[in-house]
Order: C-alpha cells, then sequence, then structure tokens
DNA sequence: TTCAAACCATACGGAAGCGTATGCAGTTTT
DNA sequence: AAAACTGCATACGCTTCCGTATGGTTTGAA
C-alpha cells in the first residue's frame, strides 16, 4: 500500500515537540470515518493506524483489543442517534406541526458530509449478527418512538391513534433516509411536507 | 470447524454413484442464505465450501473466482426485489386500495424464515462501497417507485400528487421493514392499515 | 536533573482466506 | 474398453490481519 516506497521511511508523523499523542477519542472518530462506507467488521487495527499516522503499538495501548474498540463506537452512535437529536428537537420553541417537520426533514437537509444514513445502515447490518448492536438498535428505535409519540401528543392525538401516527411517521422516516431513487432535494421536502399533513390531520371518518 | 477431529476423514458428502453434483444455482443459493446475517464481504468460499460438504476445488470450477458468485448474487436479487413482487402484486385482481394494503404488509407478513429484510440490508449496506450494489439499489428502488406511482394512479390520483403519495408510501413500507421496536405482527398490521387510508383519502384541502 | 509513567515502534507467531496447479475418480463418448 | 471430459480433492504460495512481547522515546512531576 506505500505509494513511493516499500522500505521504512521512519514515520509520517513529526516526532519530537509537535508529536501531539492521540487520545481514545481519536480513534473512535478514525472508526466513525469508516462505518459510513464499510461495516463494523471491516473496522482494521492496522488500518486506522495508517490513516492515523502510526503502528498498531498506539492502538493497543488505548484499547484491550479490536472488539473494545468496537463497542466504544456503538455507545457514541447510540448517543449521537437519540439523546443530542430528541435534546436537539426538544429545545427548539415551535409548535408540534413544525417540529415533525423539522424532524422528518433531517434526512433530506442533513449535508452528505454527515453520512447519517450510511452509518444508519451500518449499524442496522451489523445488528443482524452482533447481539450487543441488536439491542443497542433495538434501544434507540424505542427513544425514538417515545419521542415521535410525544410529538403526536402535541399534535393532539393520544392512545392508540396517537400511537399508529407515530409509527407512520417513524417508519417514513427511517425509509426516506434510506431510499436510493434519484429524487431531489426539493422534490423529498415536498414529499416531507406532504407526510407531515397527511400525519397531522385529524381523523375525519 | 471439523467437529469429531482435525484430521481429513477423506470426505462427508458421498462420492460416486449418490454422489449428486453441485450446480452453479446451489452455490448461489449458499450465498444467499449466508447474506442473511453477514454482509457481502463475508461471503467465504472456503466456507460455503464447508457447509456443502465440499472442498474449494468444486467452486473454482463453477465460478471464476469469488466476486464473479457475488454479482450472480446481485442479479438474483434484483429480480427477487422487483420483478417478481410487482408481478405478484399486479396479478392479484383486487382494487388498488386492498392491493397497496396487501403491498405494505408484506414486510410484517413475511416470514422470519425468508429474511426479506435481513437481506435488503445487507444489499443496501453494501451499495455504500461497491458500484455495482449501488446501481443495482438504484434500479430496485426506482422499478418499486414506478409500481408505487401506478398503484396511485388506481387510487385516482396522477402528476405531482401521485408521485409524492406513492414516495411517502415506498418510503414507509422500507422503513416499516427494518424498524426494531418491539411491535407484535397486529400492531404492525393494524398502522399499516391507517397509513394505508392516509394515502388513499383524497386531499381535502 | 532524574525517574516513572504514558505513549508509541518494531518484530514475531499464528490464523484465515484467495487463487493456482495438479491429480484423481467417476461419467460419458467413441 | 479406451479415451476424453466433468466435477471435485489436495497441496501450495501469497497476503492480510490479530494480538503479544519488548524496547525505545517523550512528558510531567519530584
Amino acid at each position: 500500500m506505500s505509494i513511493t516506497s516499500d522500505r521504512n521511511e521512519p514515520s509520517i508523523r513529526p516526532r519530537g515537540a509537535a508529536a501531539s499523542r492521540l487520545t481514545e477519542r481519536e480513534w473512535i472518530d478514525a472508526a466513525f470515518r469508516h462505518i459510513a462506507k464499510a461495516n463494523f467488521d471491516d473496522i482494521r487495527v492496522e488500518e486506522l493506524a495508517r490513516e492515523m499516522g502510526v503502528t498498531k503499538g498506539s492502538f493497543y495501548w488505548h484499547f484491550r483489543n479490536r472488539q473494545h474498540l468496537v463497542e466504544r463506537v456503538l455507545e457514541h452512535w447510540m448517543d449521537r442517534a437519540t439523546i443530542q437529536v430528541t435534546r436537539w428537537a426538544r429545545s427548539e420553541q415551535e409548535g408540534g406541526l413544525e417540529r415533525l417537520e423539522r424532524l422528518l426533514s433531517l434526512p433530506a437537509n442533513t449535508p452528505p458530509d454527515k453520512r447519517g444514513a450510511e452509518i444508519e445502515l451500518a449499524v442496522r447490518s451489523w445488528a443482524r449478527r452482533e447481539k450487543l448492536a441488536a439491542d443497542t438498535v433495538r434501544k434507540v428505535d424505542e427513544v425514538r418512538a417515545d419521542f415521535f409519540r410525544e410529538l403526536m401528543a402535541d399534535l393532539g392525538f393520544d392512545g392508540e391513534e396517537a400511537a399508529k401516527r407515530a409509527a407512520i411517521a417513524q417508519s417514513f422516516m427511517l425509509g426516506e433516509a434510506l431510499l436510493q431513487t434519484g429524487r431531489t432535494k426539493a422534490e423529498r421536502l415536498a414529499t416531507v411536507r406532504a407526510c407531515v399533513e397527511m400525519i397531522a390531520k385529524p381523523a375525519s371518518d
């Protein structure tokens, strides 16, 4: 993989005074960057190390083993995918309708560099094999479901009706994030708006 | 992985007259079984061979290399995920409303052994890395989108309105298949019914 | 300055896994 | 029955990756 030489140039990283040491957090961030394009099982210790300009020696100082890194990544995702989002949404002082629309517009509005949908896919894909990941996804989906029901309460629904509408919104949002038709952002947002109107409209029959 | 011995018992498979030889199709089916729990890059030639009671020698007789098998699996998925489904749905002589409900109920009604959602995840996950998979997913989503618009036409919508409702239905269906909240089948079907009513109801404002 | 802890490099053993080369047993063809 | 082909086994070289062992260097504290 070395492009210019196959003999060891002592190191790419600056040594000595300018050698900023790494933290556990930086390893986790590097793993996250990988997850966008790869799977959890594709996280390679030596590959991450190469990218960060160090060797495995550094990694095994910060982590017991590869599995341990992977578990820390999962924890961070759970936080990012639930607590942070719901706190963000709850912090806004808007009506329920606007909040629902802003929430459902999140996938279409998220800039491509954040790779939200890609990471979501990676985690759900990993959940098919690994119990820890499966439990995490389950937990995340249920926290999100609670939040959707909360929004429905704001819109004046309750009980069975609120639960059904919340589930519709949640499924729609997940699917909207993962769908790969060649729609423009404007089309996606128009669809979101139509969906919000449907869900928020009181049952008339 | 050999359970009883680590020395080569000549073969598990019967040789000679009773030795039913393998076909390319059987290798593809075996790969499909794996995809439910694993990723495309996790398809291991030697592992599949072990499962089928043969060795790599057989595999490399039927396929040029590993990549070739993977491509054949993708082709089969595309067929299964579009042509077969839409043909199934179109063959039924029902009203548009019933057909939409039956279609959206597919994820909830699909028995766990078919692993439809799991395979869907595997393909979409692989599409993040591999152009061939990405193109396939895109194609599948667009064929499905056409079908949803066709259903909306049956329900009396057209143009922009039909497109939006079709997109809502498609996103909902995809998300509903992948969502991991602990809902009962009855709850899922109730949600589907509510969603169908929403989508099919003419716009009143 | 000296010392200990934190941080990282280097080298090694071992396990999978891919693809190739080659041989061999049945099966079909001549 | 001899020859040719089909389908698979076996063995090999090569690469990638994990985890450990060990030693070197940097940093902060005494």
